[in-house]
This record gives C-alpha cells, sequence and structure tokens, in this order.
RNA sequence: GCCUCAGUGGCGCAGUGGCUAGCGCAGCCGAUUUGUAAUCGGCAGGUCGUCGGUUCGAAUCCGACCUGGGGCUCCA
C-alpha cells in the first residue's frame, strides 16, 4: 500500500517535470518573439482566457448573460449581467471551473456568420444584440466557439489555438461595471483576471504587484508618519511635523524655479461672494463642485480654482503691454467636493494646493510661454526622476465657448509647441475645457494607475467675462490671453506619487531627518551631541539618538526611516575625534570627518540628487 | 453617486452568540552599555466605527448611517 503511494507521487513528480519542461520550452518560443508579437500573443491568450471564463461562469451561472470580455494591460477582464456579485469564494470556484476547461484542451474556432444568424445566436442578449447593431455592413461578423462548441461567443476574434495553451492565469477581483461605461445603463459585474505565457511570468507579475502595494504611499505616509486623515475631515490629509518638511521643501524648490523663469507670487482669498463665481461661470458649471457658505444673508463659494481670484487680481490695477507676460504665482488653497467613492488617499482629495499660475500675455506670447512652462516642467521633473511621462493634447468639446478660428489657431499652437519640445504626445479629441484646449502630463503611482499632475491650459473665456484688458502699443484697449498652469499639479497628489514613486527613500534634500547620531554606549552621547550641534549648525535635520535600544536596534530602527545617513560614534570615534557614517542604502563611505562629511551633504542637497 | 469588501488600543493582526476581548510592534518604567537591521523584564493603553434592532446574553446575527479599500462613473 505504502509502495503503491510512493509510486503514484513518483508518478505525479515525473507529470510535473514533464509540464514544466514543456512550458519552458513554450516560453522560449515566446521568448523568440518580437516585443509587438510578444504582445499580441499575450493578448490573444488574455482575451482567450475571458471566454474560457465566461463558459465557467455560464456553467455555474446559468442565468447571467454574456456582454464583453476584452484584453488589457497584464491580463483581461469580462462583464456579466448577473443578478448575485461574485464573492472571493465565488473567484476560486470559477478558476477552478476553468482548469477543468483548459484540461479538455479543445480548440477555438472561429467563424463567420451573416447578420440574420448572428442575431438569432444571441436573440436573448439584449447586450450582443446592441454590439451587432453596432457593427457596419462591411465589417465581418465572427462567432468564436470552443470546448467542441459547447460555448460560443459573438467575438471579433483574435484567440490562441487551443484552451491547453492557458498555462497560467489567476482570477483577480470582482468589481461593478457599467454596460457601456455609462453611469445611466445598467450595472454589471466584472471579474478581472490575469494572464502569461508561463508559470515564472504570472509568478514574476503578482511578486511585482506585491512590491508595489507596499509602495502605497498611505501605507507609507502612516510608517513614516507624513500624514493622516480623520473621518471628520474626509479626504481632506493633516500633514504631520515630517510630511510638512517634505512639503515645504518642495516650496522651497518651485520658488527657486519661479525666480528662475521669472514668476511673482501672490495670495488671494479664499472665499468669496457667489457673485463672482456667477460671473466666472463656476455657478453654473461647477456648483456641485463646491462649498457653499451662508452669512451676512449672503451666499459665498469657497474656492475651487484660483483663476477668478488671479482675475481680480489683475484688474486692481490697468495694465500696459510692456506690463506682459504677467506670470502669478498663486499656492492658494483649493476646496472641491469629490463624490463619495472617488477619493483616493493624497492623490484624490477635497482639500488641496496647486503650484498654480496664471500668465496674462499677447496672443504672440503664447507660443513662447507654453514652451517656457514646459522646460522648466521637464526641468523639475528630472529632479524627482520621473521618467514614465505621458503628454496628451485636449481638444475642442462640444460645449465651448469661443469660435471655430479661435479653437483651431489655440490649438495649432500647442500643437507645434509640442512638435518642437519634441516628446511624445497623444490626443484626445473634445477632453479640452469648454474655455480652451489643454496639454497635461500624466504620472503612474507603484500599481501602473496614471495620475494627471501638471497641465497647461488656454482660457479665452476668462478675459472676455472679466474683461482683463492691457493698452496695446497703439493705444488701443485689448483682451489679454490667460493661461493656466500648475506645473507639479496638486502638491497633494504630488507628494503621494513622488512616495510611492521612491519607495519612501526621499532624496537627502527633501527627507524629513538627515542625519541621525547612534552613539554605541551612554558615555558617548556628549560627543554625539556636539556633532549634533555643528550638523545643525550647517543646516542640516539631524538627532542624536539617546533611546536605550542597542546600537543594532538603533541603526535597524533608522534603515526603517529610511533615514539617508546614520553616524555611528563609539570609543574608537572619540579617541580619533573622527565619525564613522553609514548610509540607508549601505554604499559605503569613506568620510570619517564631519567637516568632510557637512561639506559632502551640502553639496547633495544644493545639487538635489537624487 | 453606483457595485463590492472591510472597520477590534498609535500601528499590524487574533477572536463567528457565553468567564474580566487577546497577541506582536510602538509607548512608559526598570535592568543592561553593547561596533553596523530587533537585549531582557515589568506597566499602562480598547464602552470592538456610530446609532438602532434580534436575544436571557452581541465584537460576533440583522438594519441604517459614517469612514476606508478595490472597481465603475466623474475629474476646469
Amino acid at each position: 500500500m505504502c509502495n503503491f503511494f510512493i509510486l503514484l507521487i513518483r508518478i505525479k513528480l515525473i507529470l510535473i517535470s514533464i509540464i514544466s519542461i514543456l512550458d519552458h520550452i513554450m516560453s522560449k518560443d515566446f521568448n523568440q518573439l518580437s516585443p509587438r508579437a510578444k504582445q499580441t500573443y499575450l493578448d490573444n491568450l488574455r482575451h482567450s482566457t475571458a471566454h474560457v471564463l465566461a463558459e465557467a461562469v455560464l456553467k455555474l451561472f446559468p442565468q447571467a448573460k454574456l456582454t464583453i470580455g476584452p484584453p488589457i494591460e497584464d491580463g483581461f477582464y469580462y462583464d456579466f449581467d448577473v443578478k448575485k456579485s461574485f464573492t472571493p469564494k465565488d473567484l476560486k470556484i470559477i478558476e477552478k471551473e476553468m482548469r477543468k476547461i483548459i484540461n479538455k484542451n479543445t480548440e477555438f474556432i472561429e467563424h463567420e456568420v451573416t447578420r440574420t444568424e448572428a442575431k438569432l445566436s444571441v436573440k436573448n442578449n439584449s447586450y450582443k444584440l446592441e454590439i451587432l447593431d453596432s457593427i457596419s455592413d462591411n465589417e465581418k461578423i465572427t462567432l468564436c466557439s470552443h470546448s467542441d462548441g459547447n460555448f460560443e461567443d459573438l467575438c471579433r476574434g483574435g484567440h490562441i489555438k487551443k484552451t491547453g495553451e492557458i498555462k497560467a492565469f489567476k482570477l483577480m477581483s470582482s468589481a461593478g461595471a457599467y454596460w457601456r461605461g455609462n453611469e445611466k445603463r445598467p450595472m454589471l459585474q466584472r471579474i478581472y483576471g490575469t494572464a502569461w505565457e508561463s508559470k515564472e511570468s504570472l509568478e514574476k507579475y503578482i511578486n511585482k504587484r506585491e512590491e508595489a502595494i507596499k509602495r502605497d504611499h498611505r501605507k507609507l505616509g502612516k510608517d513614516l508618519e507624513l500624514f493622516f486623515f480623520d473621518e471628520l475631515a474626509p479626504a481632506s490629509p493633516y500633514f504631520l511635523p515630517n510630511g510638512t518638511i517634505i512639503l515645504n521643501q518642495l516650496y522651497k524648490y518651485l520658488r527657486e524655479l519661479y525666480k528662475k523663469y521669472e514668476y511673482k507670487e501672490v495670495v488671494t482669498p479664499q472665499i468669496f461672494d457667489t457673485e463672482l463665481w456667477k460671473i466666472s461661470g463656476h455657478y453654473s458649471n461647477y456648483s456641485e463642485n463646491m462649498y457653499f457658505i451662508q452669512q451676512d444673508e449672503k451666499e459665498h463659494g469657497v474656492k475651487p480654482m484660483n483663476c477668478p481670484g488671479a482675475a481680480l487680481l489683475y484688474k486692481s490695477k490697468s495694465h500696459s503691454y510692456r506690463d506682459l507676460p504677467l506670470r502669478l504665482a498663486d499656492f492658494g488653497r483649493l476646496h472641491r467636493y469629490e463624490r463619495s467613492g472617488v477619493t483616493h488617499g493624497l492623490t484624490r482629495v477635497r482639500t488641496f494646493t496647486q503650484d498654480d499660475a496664471h500668465i496674462f500675455c499677447t496672443t504672440d506670447q503664447i507660443a513662447p510661454e507654453i514652451k517656457s512652462f514646459l522646460e522648466m516642467l521637464s526641468e523639475s521633473y528630472k529632479t524627482f526622476q520621473f521618467n514614465k511621462l505621458r503628454f496628451t493634447l485636449s481638444t475642442r468639446p462640444e460645449k465651448k465657448v469661443g469660435n471655430e478660428k479661435i479653437w483651431d489657431n489655440a490649438e495649432t499652437i500647442l500643437k507645434n509647441v509640442l512638435d518642437e519640445f519634441s516628446s511624445e504626445y497623444s490626443i484626445e479629441d473634445g477632453e479640452g475645457a469648454f474655455y480652451g484646449p489643454k496639454i497635461d502630463v500624466f504620472v503612474p503611482d507603484a500599481i501602473g494607475r496614471e495620475w494627471q499632475l501638471g497641465t497647461v491650459q488656454l482660457d479665452f473665456s476668462l478675459p472676455e467675462r472679466f474683461n482683463l484688458e492691457y493698452t496695446a502699443q497703439d493705444g488701443s484697449r485689448v483682451n489679454c490671453v490667460v493661461i493656466h498652469r500648475a506645473m507639479l499639479g496638486s502638491m497633494e497628489r504630488f507628494l503621494g506619487v513622488l512616495i510611492e514613486h521612491l519607495a519612501g527613500a526621499f532624496p537627502l534634500w527633501l527627507t524629513p531627518l538627515q542625519t541621525i547620531i547612534i552613539p554605541i554606549a551612554d558615555r558617548h552621547i556628549n560627543y554625539c551631541k556636539s556633532i549634533n550641534l555643528k550638523l545643525k549648525d550647517s543646516g542640516i535635520r539631524s538627532e542624536v539618538d539617546e533611546s536605550n535600544d542597542r546600537m543594532n536596534a538603533k541603526i535597524r530602527n533608522a534603515q526603517i526611516k529610511k533615514i539617508p545617513y546614520m553616524i555611528i560614534i563609539g570609543d574608537n570615534e572619540i579617541k580619533k575625534e573622527s565619525i564613522s557614517v553609514r548610509t540607508r542604502s549601505k554604499n559605503d563611505s569613506n568620510i570619517n570627518s564631519i567637516t568632510n562629511l557637512i561639506e559632502k551633504l551640502n553639496e547633495e542637497i544644493n545639487l538635489r540628487s537624487i
């Protein structure tokens, strides 16, 4: 009996090794493909896995209606119209069912059908019928089947050969999603999954995801005591001393750039009579996102944007063409009511500060101003080593102010600047603001979700609504052009993305505590204090760890807090009047004198190196 | 706003109807004075998100609300 089990186990082991060898051969083939062919194969694989998912769901929940199941980055999803929602337990059961289908290793067969045949095959499914209606007459209509014809789905195509090719997949999560992405249409149940050409790739992906989750700014914000949230002010961050140091360093940096790029900074009010929001158009276009306050029998609006205030400030005196371009920076705090369910850590909040500025200029100055802004932006993003930037150009929406000619002109200017700027960008048709076209900059967070940071927008509406004029050379009164621009965007959002980008290990110039001095024994504390004094005198943020811990524990604590430099002091250092330096990255440091260290620290800070 | 999951000391978690709600870290006190990622011992800290209901009895079951997470929608 015992021998029999051993035999069984051996057979199983042999089978497993055969499978892994096959897997290896498969992935070797895959690795020889061109990057483009790789992507096509993965798309086909993922889309095919979605088909298998659909069959499994139908088997377990026969009343479910199929809708769509496309491949997405790293995986796929399938939307079902089904009464119940899927629990994590359901996902496990579905996954099991999928494995059964995969083990049968049946072929995916695509075949073309007539519209009538297609309609007949999906006659009870209003979603598929709607899809059919959206397919034009000159397009092919195809059905795809697998499991020897036991499962069939209306589908554009792009599959792998057999279900057995699906070697490595996992259902990740379920969520509600509106049909056709429209919140007025029914909510479907979506299942997200991931699929890869080999088990190794799947594992790699899952590990990478887990690592990324560790960099979540909400977790690091707590661990490093940067900020917190409280339910009495939902979606409104409190910045703790550590987080505030970082923010202030960012402001300091921005003000240096403003000096270089010739901006002037102003401060404007927080709350305005509703009258202002009526003039600016916010009252009719943006009031559902605004906070209102009733006072002295008057309605007031808390500012969601700085521009109307900036307009009033511009109007406070008369301007000549000689004043332009006038670049006014405003770090005003904004409040926007965001619907519950859309807020997200620091990256989507209800109160925030932008590194906002308004540039009042002539038409001729638009192009050079935008170019100069993009230069400043790229200079600053380089400082943070953001290398995965994505630029978009958003063009005229349906609801807009200004005539077609003005828009043509504005869009052309932005396009030319972007072309000259030689960065890749995509055009988002109809996504511009009602008052003008814009360029946006997107940066991904740890798990790849993109956040809009920088933005530059032309505005034809504001000068008209507020009558923002200047006196031209010929003495005539001309409306100026307003350019809204934010470089880092919202400081809160920027910090959130930055934390994830750096995994909480801030460069020396930003980090809350730059050096920590660790005495090995209490008798070393006085010497540590004298070192600390020297560092602080040179403007370094430094502390002595006087806790009762052992040196090892102090080093560990400093590592966890990601403090860039640890200075360790024992008998040897005191005897030689030197210091011993350890960096958080454990790079060897030959520095053994405090003077040299201070010099090096200041250099690193001034260069803002990462 | 919609779908869904969750909420237990500062943080991370255990506890699925029945003794006084546990554990680790952090904190405080004491001992220890140590050479490059955790020294030992003790103490203190929670009306289990809020309100209501079911029950002899609720952290645990039900409902509403609040807050947060994952999505969808939205995002001047």
